[in-house]
RNA sequence: GCCGAAGUGGUGAAACUGGCAGACGCACUGGACUCAAAAUCCAGCGAUGGCAACAUCGUGCGGGUUCGACUCCCGCCUUCGGCACCA
């Protein structure tokens, strides 16, 4: 049989008779919305493991049609980003070009598969159509206040200039290995902090696995604690956060941040300015890398001459510069407990401050401090400590706290780790920026009649030296007129991230034609939120973040229907080369779909890759498993030969169809795609065990197996005339009552062993289960000598016989 | 270091809510068909011992709970992802 002649047969008739478009609503039908993360078109292609969450949710998708639900299940690109820019870069070519021939590439590919896709309503982050949304849509964040341009720090590569987070590896450049450093940048940035409690707050709304929830709870990093002033007795203060004021009384130290603007101001009282300067240029200097990493030895400098006052008790504690304290969280300084912090530990060995221990539990380590991780609900007490010396901790902590905010010194305070979206890229390939700057008025926003701002088409486009954008050397772009008063005025030159225009496109497939707006209300209302929306592990925390934040400024500003976008998230499990590394061009180990669609159809890969193990967990990709799969789709095929009439199923398959029904329907909402291909294997070789096939378990099996192999079910089902079209068939439903029993067999066992195995009623009552087991000849055998105790009966499957 | 996911035959993996471990495949072995091969079909297939019926062991390791543990609890080991001084 040729796969590929019958595939490519009914891929052309879906294609020409627009079978899988969708309108936004549907008279008496109820709207399902089906999606897969967009991919990233690079040069590489799509290799199995793409086909693996592609067919995947297509079956998804295809059987929720056939159940009766109106589905959209769209496909674009998401074609901004770094790669495109890089290869065409090398190949000296427009990054347009390149991404068009390698989306072209994937069409191909995904065409291939034999996808449900709405090809109607495909989208590309980089179609002007597109993108002047993405700008819109920034232009609204700009004027509710949540876009500011803001002084940063980058990452800073002396050959390549500014990079991208995702361009660090490790500390160092991903292109030319040098070593990455920080500089201060004027850069837009996404107030999305503001949004920080609500997009932890309202994941109790969603059902994304639970791995993807802890991931967005662990990013957005909540923490609860106090805010306390200190003073300095040489004049000024500052605050600090702390989660631990229990320990306030054992702080022996201060550290602020190399950054902290204390340091300027009591430049005339630190004794030691000169060497506390230069150690403030030498972090500078550092790369995050160097701060972090290299230097987990505590490096830091004495404020001579200063001191602090710790406000609980009056106790003068000196002041430290450390870059182990980062400017950008809480305060930028720490009040510092070497006995109970570890790095406040390492910190005071290093520098020979004393510690004072103010805890005392019975779980305590030797070596290393005592931290709140073990005395906290350890029953753990505080010592030196005045008046709260003797109080449990817990206690102690809300009492300290008491005092100090009773004295006005101290504060709750939330803190979140998540930062604010650094928004700015200076890259050519990215969606401009709509603002102007004008040296009148200052930062103004495009008028939104002029959207988009469309890239230029230029031959130069690489990074520049100086870290700006490559878009400032083409002055007949920059140079443009304030939109304010009309005077000549220049354009942003940097562009949006990679993760713009993917922090909507779930809202454009809605309504991709749209030209009055990003999406119509309407056309939002009729499909948000996303009902499965499933994507690659790699990026999901961040870009989950991303637009739900994005959705969720455009819910308050009355642009989107819902609060949480994506009712659900899934990631499947990563399809490995044969060789059980990731699939890489340079490793040789990137599988071709259309290879093995060439050899076996994609019928038979779509089955394989269902089938070849837990769908979240990863696999090492083998072509064994396509030729079994080709083999079992060619039987169901061959099952023509053996078809007879009849429009009610057999007696002999019955239990086999309806079991089959069951376990195929829950097993695909539950997205358990392997045990359902088993069930699907397993009716077909009940099927070849009776030998005959009638009309109604030969159309039930092909649409069963329909989601998973589209082509040839629609082959067979058309050869064969059956009725109604299979376009307009259902999806069957498995009756319950025909799937009861009279008799079950029962595992019997005496202590745990199994002794026998006997069929029983299935209408017996415990009782009567126990009296007949214990008639059993064996079991009797085996019980002599032995003393009855009790019975243990787990229905339908065992009885567990106790005796001494 | 922290967080997350995982560890079951030669191999990919199943196992509902704690209830007969290894479903369904692959590979392998034997057989049927064939001049032969391929394809197809039938049978076997965790380990050890035994001619056998059968017995013992067996889900990364060590403990525990339970009549009963792949599953729950405690303590480890290994692999893979993510994050990295977050006060």
């Amino acid at each position: 049989m040729d796969f590929r002649k019958i595939e490519e047969k009914w891929q052309n008739v879906w294609e020409k008779e627009k079978r899988f478009e969708v309108k936004n609503l549907e008279p008496n039908k109820q709207n399902a919305y089906i999606l897969i993360e967009f991919p990233y078109p690079s040069g590489k292609g799509l290799h199995t493991g793409h086909v693996r969450s592609y067919s995947a949710l297509d079956a998804v998708a295809r059987k929720k049609r056939m159940q009766g639900y109106n589905v959209l299940f769209p496909m674009g690109c998401d074609a901004f980003g770094l790669e495109a820019e890089r290869t065409a870069i090398k190949e000296h070519k427009l990054p347009q070009e390149i991404v068009a021939r390698n989306i072209a590439t994937f069409k191909e590919q995904l065409k291939m598969v034999g996808l449900s896709v709405d090809w109607s309503r495909e989208i590309s982050t980089c179609d002007p159509d597109y993108y002047k949304w993405t700008q819109w849509q920034f232009l609204q964040f700009y004027k509710h206040g949540l876009a500011e341009k803001q002084e940063t720090n980058v990452n800073w590569c002396p050959n390549c200039g500014v990079l991208a987070n995702e361009e660090v590896e490790g500390g160092y450049c991903c292109q030319c290995h040098s070593e990455v450093q920080q500089k201060t940048k004027a850069q837009w940035i996404l107030k999305m902090t503001k949004y920080a409690d609500r997009l932890l707050e309202d994941l109790k709304d969603t059902d994304y696995m639970e791995h993807i929830k802890t991931s967005q709870i662990n990013w957005i990093g909540k923490s609860e604690g106090e805010k306390v002033t200190f003073q300095i007795k040489q004049g000024g203060t500052f605050d600090i956060f702390t989660t631990c004021i229990e320990t306030i009384y054992g702080i022996t130290f201060m550290v602020l941040a190399p950054e902290h603007p204390l340091v300027k101001k009591l430049k005339d009282k630190i004794e030691n300015y000169a060497e506390v300067e230069a150690y403030v240029n030498e972090a500078k200097k550092k790369s995050d890398f160097e701060r972090s990493e290299l230097n987990k030895g505590k490096s830091g400098v004495c404020l001579k001459g200063i001191t602090a006052i710790n406000p609980a008790n009056g106790k003068e504690v000196p002041v430290y510069l450390g870059d182990f304290v980062l400017a950008s969280y809480g305060s930028g300084a720490v009040m510092a407990v070497p006995s109970h912090d570890q790095r406040d530990y390492e910190f005071a060995k290093e520098h020979g401050i004393d510690f004072i221990k103010v805890i005392e539990g019975n779980n305590e380590p030797t070596g290393c401090a005592y931290e709140k991780q073990d005395y906290l609900g350890a029953n753990a007490k505080l010592i030196n400590s005045e008046e709260f010396s003797g109080l449990i901790v817990e206690d102690a902590k809300k009492k300290i706290a008491e005092k100090l905010e009773k004295m006005g010194v101290a504060e709750k305070q939330v803190n979140f780790k998540m930062r604010d979206w650094v928004f700015s890229r200076q890259r050519y390939w990215g969606e401009p920026i709509p603002m102007v700057y004008c040296e009148h008025c200052g930062w103004q926003p495009v008028d939104e009649k002029d959207l988009p701002i469309t890239l230029p088409q230029v031959e130069s486009y690489e990074p520049t030296i100086d870290g700006e954008s490559p878009l400032s050397l083409i002055t007949d772009w920059v140079n443009t007129t304030c939109p304010k008063c009309g005077k000549p005025a220049k354009r942003e030159t940097d562009t949006m991230p990679g993760w713009a225009g993917s922090s909507w496109y779930f809202m454009r497939y809605c309504d991709p034609k749209n030209d009055k707006e990003f999406a119509s209300m309407d056309a939002l209302k009729s499909w948000l939120p996303v009902d499965l929306y499933n994507g690659g592990n790699e990026h999901t925390t961040r870009h989950l973040l991303y637009a739900r934040f994005w959705n969720k400024f455009l819910y308050d500003i009355g642009l989107s229907p819902v609060s949480e976008p994506f009712k659900s998230r899934i990631s499947q499990g990563l399809v490995l080369g044969s060789n059980g590394v990731k699939m890489s061009k340079s490793l040789g180990n990137v599988v071709d779909p259309r290879e093995v669609i060439k050899e076996y159809g994609a019928d038979s890969l779509r089955v394989w890759e269902a089938f070849m193990g837990d769908y979240f967990q990863s696999v090492n990709w083998s072509d064994d498993g396509v030729k079994a799969c080709n083999k079992f789709i060619t039987k169901v095929y061959n099952f023509q030969d053996i078809l007879v009439d009849g429009d009610e199923y057999s007696k002999e398959l019955s239990v086999a169809m309806h079991t089959a029904i069951k376990k195929v329907t829950n097993d695909i909402d539950n997205i358990k795609f392997n045990t359902a291909i088993a069930a699907l294997m397993i009716l077909a070789n009940e099927v070849q065990k009776v030998g005959k096939i009638n009309k109604a378990e030969y159309k039930t099996l092909l649409l069963l197996l329909n989601p998973f192999a589209p082509h040839i079910t629609e082959e067979v089902w058309t050869n064969q005339n059956f009725e109604p079209h299979i376009k307009d068939a259902t999806w069957p439903v498995w009756d319950e009552s025909k799937l009861v029993k009279d008799e079950i067999e029962y595992a019997i066992q005496i202590n745990n062993k199994i002794i026998a195995r006997e069929m029983f009623g299935t209408k017996l009552t415990n009782a009567e289960i126990e009296k007949q087991a214990l008639e059993n000849e064996k079991v009797k055998n085996a019980m002599a000598g032995k003393t009855f105790v009790k019975a243990i009966i787990i229905p339908n499957r065992l009885i567990n016989i106790i005796a001494k």
